[in-house]
DNA sequence: ACCTGAACACCGTTCAAGT
DNA sequence: ACCTGAACACCGTTCAAGT
C-alpha cells in the first residue's frame, strides 16, 4: 500500500477511495492479469489439445513475467469473468476430446492444478538446482541411503530445460485425457 | 516472531539466539513437517503405485493439518534430508514401474507438482465452490458466452468429494506412468 | 468528490546492556 | 551462554480534517 502510494505520488490513504482493501487490490490485479490469458481471437481450426496448450503456455509466460502473482492463483477459485472464460475453454476442449461430461470438471481441476503448480514452482524456485543451495542437497546423506538417486545418477544434476519439460508434461497430460475419453467408449 | 515469542513466554529477541532468521525458522518448520511424510517402516511387499499413493495421501493430510505450510512447499527445492528421502522413494517407484531413467526426474517433478498443487489448492480455497463468493462466479456473464459450462451443466454445482477426486487423479497419474513405461518398451 | 495528517496497532531485526 | 529494553525502519488501516 505505502509503496504503491509512493509510486503513484500520493499519500497511502488516498488509495482507500479507489480500493476497499489490500486484498481487494490484489484481487483486481490478478483479474487484470487473467485477461491476458485468453486467446486474442476465437481460435478457429485448432485442435482441442492445441487450445489447451496455448492456455497452459500463456499461464506459464504470465507467471514468468509476474512471479509475485504465482501463489495468488492458488488462493481463490476462478471468480473473475476472464477466469471463468478460461475455465470454459478447458471444459469445451475436454468435451471435444470425448471426455464424458461427468468427468470434465475433475479433469479441468487436474490440468489447471498441474499447470498453475508448474508455473508457481518455476516462479518461486522449487525447480532450481539444489546445488545452488548452501546446504548441499543430498550431500549430507550417505549415498547408500538413496538407491533411487544412485539409479538415476547421470541424469540428475545436468541443467534442465524447463520449456522442453513443460511441453513433454503437456503431451503426457494430453495422452491422459485421450485415455479418459477412450475408457468412456 | 513476536507471536511465537509470546507463546513461548519470552521476549522476541531471545529467539534470535536459536534461529538466524524468520526464513530459517520457517525452513526448520517445514523440515520437521516433511519428516512425517516418510513411511514409518520400509514398506515391503507394496507395489510401486501403492508407495506413491501413500506418499501423496500423506502430503495431502499434512497440508490439511497445517494449511499455512502449503505454499511453502513451492518456495524451495527439496533440500532437507527427509525431503530428499521422499524424492528418492518416488525415483525408486518410477524405476520399478519401468520408466526409462532419463525420464524419471521429469516425472517425479510432474507428480510432485500435481500433488503439492492439489494440496495447496485445497488448503487455500481454490477448490471451494464459487457460489460462496459474493461476486457470484459466472452469474455476471451471459450464459451464451459459456458453452462449456452449459454442456457440463448438471455436474457443475453439486458438492465435490475431494478425497474421491484425489484418488481418481492418482489413478490417472498411475496410468500416465504406465504409458511412459510402455513407450520405452 | 478526492486527498491529507496524525495516530493506532502491528511487523522483523539490531545493538548495547544485563545476569 | 542466554535473555532483556529500547530503538529503528517498516507495515495496513482508521478517522477527523482539509479543499
Amino acid at each position: 500500500m505505502r509503496a504503491l502510494a509512493d509510486r503513484v505520488g500520493v499519500t497511502p490513504m488516498a488509495l482507500y477511495r479507489h480500493v476497499a482493501d489490500k486484498a481487494a487490490l490484489l484481487d483486481g490485479m490478478v483479474g487484470r492479469l487473467l485477461s491476458g490469458l485468453l486467446p486474442a481471437e476465437a481460435a478457429g481450426g485448432q485442435a482441442w489439445y492445441q487450445r489447451l496448450d496455448a492456455l497452459a503456455h500463456a499461464c506459464r509466460k504470465l507467471t514468468q513475467r509476474h512471479p509475485w502473482a504465482a501463489h495468488l492463483f492458488f488462493s481463490r477459485p476462478a471468480v473473475t469473468p476472464d477466469a471463468v472464460r478460461a475455465v470454459d475453454i478447458v471444459y469445451l476442449a475436454l468435451v471435444e476430446a470425448g471426455v464424458p461430461e461427468s468427468e470434465v470438471p475433475r479433469l479441468e481441476r487436474l490440468i489447471s492444478t498441474f499447470v498453475i503448480g508448474f508455473a508457481a514452482s518455476e516462479a518461486s524456485g522449487r525447480f532450481a538446482p539444489g546445488s545452488m543451495d548452501p546446504r548441499g542437497r543430498r550431500g549430507q546423506l550417505p549415498d547408500g541411503e538413496l538407491p533411487g538417486h544412485r539409479k538415476v545418477g547421470p541424469w540428475l544434476d545436468l541443467p534442465v530445460d524447463l520449456t522442453a519439460e513443460f511441453e513433454a508434461d503437456l503431451a503426457d497430460i494430453r495422452r491422459l485425457v485421450e485415455a479418459a475419453a477412450r475408457r468412456a467408449g
